[in-house]
Order: structure tokens, then sequence, then C-alpha cells
RNA sequence: AGGGGCGUAGCCAAGUGGUAAGGCACAGGGUUUUGAUCCCUGCAUUCCCAGGUUCGAAUCCUGGCGCCCCUGCCA
């Protein structure tokens, strides 16, 4: 239950309702979340974009949507289409707030004059090599560039110059002037602009420099009006260049940027990069694949937005590097799950049983409740029959006391339905496999209880051989085999789960699930919860795949 | 001549000088036609360490230690 002790608070809400209190911001607050559109958004950008669009919306203020799109080298329109997608889908709104970097080129030009025309930005005519020479080291101060004094006129010509193309990419860089001995090395003369003849996706061949990230996300903000601009740890040490820009140019606004830790979760990996080498090298099966925690596997995989907010509002936000216990997020959509999805039946790994003395040719139809918890999802009716299929693992033959479940001479519930008790087991006499169980059943106990008050302890779940439906069923397990793949002795891939897939193909399930539409979840009762996958369509027979599964105090005990 | 951050339970995380919230996980018990759910109960004599200030310190001071980030014309 989400029994909620008031909202966690935390130290950017903190931050807001000061700045809130003291009346700073009068029109409210501006927050914004501004990805590169160079790949598609994981579960860790939730955790930003939960809390720019949640304060905004908490404090009724404004959330922009900005691609941050000053790499044309990177960028492309597929991305931006697929990260407005996924923040649709988390939830969130930006209105008529879509920005652009790209569409601030022009702005962006003018703050640079103004900058040259103030004696605080230079065209230095270096190549890269030697500009990282004469930026010194971690412990050794920087060095000025023999272009640092460049006359103001000269600098004007020669900018303009880069901007109307005279120049190859790499001849010059504009670079602000500030200081070569700083001990920021974000602070010892900064790229801001560069040549790059490169085709951008959305200017196309307008421009052939392209501002910086440090220059642009401040101005942008400004621009735009943010007040709380809220990003990454990494960027601790730019805050003093972004307060630079907005402290040395005239813009129309005073934004204020703000740290907080990024999200790392146990078993798998949340780095652009590794992501992208996970897709091309075949490990999956693209960014959708259900195993991957991108916004859109997970919702391929069966998360709901809701279990995603509700993970980032329990994970917190503070300053220190964490590692999230993979069971947090199996919990939110556990909770969510037990109690909207629906409840049907389905058999994963199919044991025939023929309960002998049933007639041969009657059939039934059962009630059966949609939701235990919940009258008012309904009930629907499961057709029985006197050859049934269980799972495997609901019978065994030399069975321990704990096994509640079916076994020769016991007794078991099948949902639903009646008591059955196992009196045979037919075996392959080559290979001694269980092929099929002899059963016979109590017509007494029709829907599930003893007239006489008998009991018993195992209730398992089954298919009716004639009215099930075939299905297939992917069983996903964690991506990698460690808590912390990059923390290992050696190379991350090494760690990668061989066994994250297991695809079952002969799976059986009761017939109201056989029109399940792609995005439809359930749960199989006594299994986990499913979502119907859109490969359904293609295969001719429904396919689910496995969200999480039901927690299994049976597995804890019978593993001891 | 290095700079910037962060250390509270297995994992997160409140706490801001008045005697360690909460969640996840875990363990035990109860209810149960899902070994699920739900409901109880337990789970830090102590907050990285050592000194100091104080009637009183996770909170303040001093000194250590550990971990993360920074030397792109990426973001």
């Amino acid at each position: 239950m989400r029994m909620e002790s008031s909202t966690p608070t935390h130290f950017i809400r903190r931050i807001i309702e000061d700045d809130l209190a003291r009346g700073r911001y009068p029109e409210g607050i501006h927050t914004r979340f501004p990805p590169e559109p160079n790949g598609f958004l994981h579960i860790g950008h939730a955790k930003a974009i939960c809390l720019n669009f949640g304060m905004a919306a908490e404090y009724r203020g404004k959330c922009n949507l900005r691609f941050d799109d000053t790499n044309p080298e990177k960028e492309d329109m597929k991305y931006v289409d697929a990260i407005r997608e996924d923040v649709r889908w988390l939830g969130f709104d930006w209105e008529d707030r879509l920005f652009f970097a790209s569409d601030y080129f022009a702005r962006l030009f003018e703050f640079a004059i103004e900058l040259i025309e103030q004696g605080k930005a230079y065209v230095d005519s270096m190549s890269a090599e030697q500009i990282r020479q004469y930026r010194g080291t971690l412990t050794e101060p920087g060095a000025d560039s023999p272009y640092r004094n460049r006359p103001v006129a000269e600098n004007l010509e020669l900018f303009h110059g880069m901007k109307d193309g005279e120049f190859g990419d790499g001849e010059h860089v504009l670079r602000a002037k500030i200081d070569m001995q700083a001990a920021n090395l974000n602070m010892r003369d900064p790229v801001i602009y560069r040549i790059r003849r490169t085709s951008h996706y959305r200017t196309g061949d307008a421009w052939c420099i392209y501002p910086m990230y440090d220059f642009t996300q401040c101005l942008s903000d400004a621009l735009e009006h943010v007040t709380h601009s809220l990003c990454s740890l990494e960027f601790e040490d730019h805050r003093p260049l972004y307060d630079w820009f907005i402290d040395n140019l005239d813009t129309p606004a005073r934004p204020y940027q703000y740290e907080f830790a990024r999200l790392n979760l146990e078993y798998t990996v949340l780095s652009k990069r590794k992501l992208i080498e996970l897709v091309e090298d075949g490990h999956v099966d693209g960014w959708d694949d259900p195993r991957m925690p991108t916004i859109s596997g997970l919702r391929r995989r069966g998360f709901t937005p809701e279990s995603i907010r509700d993970f980032c509002e329990r994970i917190g936000l503070t300053k220190s590097d964490t590692y999230i216990d993979a069971g947090v997020l199996e919990h939110v959509i556990r909770d969510e799950l037990g109690a909207s999805a629906p409840r049907r039946m389905a058999v994963l790994r199919p044991l025939k049983v023929v309960i002998d003395n049933y007639p041969d040719d009657e059939e039934e139809l059962l009630d059966a409740a949609n939701h235990p918890q919940d009258p008012a999802m309904g009930t629907r009716k499961v057709p029985f029959s006197k050859v049934i299929y269980i799972e495997r693992d609901d019978f065994m033959e030399d069975a321990p006391k704990k096994f509640f479940r079916l076994a020769p001479g016991r007794e078991v519930r099948l949902r639903y339905a009646y008591f059955i008790t196992c009196n045979e087991v037919i075996k392959d006499e080559q290979t001694g496999e269980v092929l099929e169980l002899r059963c016979s059943y109590d017509p007494a106990t029709r829907g599930g209880n003893a007239p006489d008050g008998r009991k018993v302890k195992g209730t398992i779940h089954w298919v009716s051989a004639k009215h099930g439906r075939a299905a297939e069923i992917r069983l996903y397990d964690r991506l990698f085999s460690v808590a912390n793949p990059d923390r290992g002795e050696q190379d991350w891939k090494a760690y990668i789960n061989p066994a994250s897939l297991e695809t079952l193909d002969h799976c059986l399930t009761e017939p109201d699930l056989a029109p399940a539409q792609p995005g439809e979840r359930f749960q199989f009762e006594r299994l986990g919860y499913f979502c119907a996958d859109r490969d359904g369509r293609q295969a001719g027979k429904p396919v689910f795949n496995r969200i999480v599964t039901l927690r299994d105090s049976w597995a804890k005990i019978s593993n001891r």
C-alpha cells in the first residue's frame, strides 16, 4: 500500500521553498529538462524528468523541454521524437514550451559578439593539441595563449570569418578570457565556439560554428527565464563558469544552477555509451529490449509511468553517490500491479493431468474472480474439462513435507475448480521423464470448497487442455550477473548475464487471454505480472513479457 | 598549486545542539482458494575515525581517513 507519510523533502525542495518564502519569484519557479538528442532516455533521465517537472508542478511553476543540440555530429531527429514520446509517456507536459538550443544559435552568436566587444573573449588560433598543452594540469597552472591579447577588432573580424565559413575545422576557436591560472580547469579560458562543417539535423548548413555546452546551457536557461537549473553532480565544477557568463552578459534573467547525484541502479548500466554498445553488439534486441533500463525498454517490459514516478520518489534526492537496490524497482511495479492487474491463469511449462473420474465429454464454466481483493473488477468464466495442464513445478514425485503442491497420493485444490488427488504417475520408460498424471477429483468440491470442511494446503493453477490457447512467454532476468558491473575487476561486458532471456514456446493460457492487446498487463496467478508484447501480432499467437515475478517465499525455503 | 563534492543499517534516506523518522531488503508470527496481497513484530546504545567545546553533539570546532568528479574544439 502506498501509505505515504508526508512527501519526502529534499534539498532542492528546501531551496525552492526558501526562494519562494523570500518572494524571489513572484511569477513562479521555472525549470527545464535539457537532454541532448543523441540517444534514448533511461531510468536515470526519469529521475531528472520527475524532479524538474515534479518541482514545477508542485510549486505551480513551469517546466520546459529543451533539446540541447549543439553538437551536430551526434544528434538526430529520431532521438528528439523518441525523447518527446518518453517524457509524455511518463506523464509530463511541457505545453507550448518545446525548445531547441539550436533555435538560439543567432542569439548565442550575438552574446559571443558582446563578450568579444567587452574584451572578454578572443579567437585562439592554436591547434587543439596546443590548447591542451597550454591548459596545464590538475596541479600545474596553465599558460596564456599567444593569441590571448588579440585586439577586439581583430577578434571580431576573425569570429565573423569563422561564422562565414572562411576557415576550416579546427583553424580557430573562440575562447572566454577568464584566468589561465585558475585552480578550476573549467575557468582556464574555456572554448565556447568551434568550427564544425557538419550538417546539423535542424539547422542544416546554416551554421558552421557551434557553441559549446557551457556557453549554451546558462544562456538558454536565461533566455527561457529558467529560475532553477537542475543538473547532475559532474557539473558542479562548471557552476562558476555558468555564473561567469550570466554575470558578464546582459541576459534577460538570472538563473541559478543546482546539482544532484545521478542514479545508479544495480544489475544494469546507465551510461549512454554502454547502452549503445549493448545494442550495437547485439547483446540485446534494440533500445526497447525489455531488459534495457531505457524508458522504452521498461515500457515494453510492462512497467507503468506511475511505477517509475513512484520509484523516482522513493530513491530520494541528495548529493551522495548511490547505488539503488534492484529490489526497489521490482517493488514499485509489484505494488501497483498487485492492486490493479486483472488475474488470469497461464501455465508456463505444462504437465498433462487426466482426471479419470471426470466424464469424458463434459465441460463446464467456472467462476473466477478477476481480483481477490477488488470485487468491482468482476468475475469471468474459466472452462474446465477432463484433461488439464498444470505447472511442472507444481508436481514432485518425492515431495518433502513442506511441499504443499501435488505429489503421489496428495490432494490439492485447482484454483476456482475442484480438489484433485494424484493416483498415478506415468513416465517415459526410457528417460524416466514424467509424462502425465492420473488424478481423481471430488465433485463435491466444485468452486474450491469441501462441504465436509476438509482443508488442503495447496492451491495450484491450471488450464483446460481442450480450451487452452498457445502462447509464447518471455522470462527476463537481470541483464548483468553482478550488482555493479562497472566496479568489477573485469571489463563490464564480462558480467553480462547470458541467461537474461528465456523464451518459453509451449505455454498455455486460459482462453480469455487470447485477444490480449499489446501493452495489456495481467497477473498470471502464482507466477508474476505479464505484459502482452507487440510481437504477438506477427507470431499469430500472443507473446507475453514477464514484468516481474511474484514474491516467492517457497523459492526461499526450497533453496535452503 | 590543485580544485569541487560526498561519508547515518545490506541498499536508499530523514535529521540543522535536546537524546537516531520512513522505505526497500531481511527474519519471525497472523489472515488467506495465489507459498501472492494484507496485518502485526523484530532489525543503528549510535551516525567514517580521533580529539575538543557543551549540562547535552550525527548536528559546532580541530585534525585525520575513505570514496566520487574535473586536464574534449562532448554534453
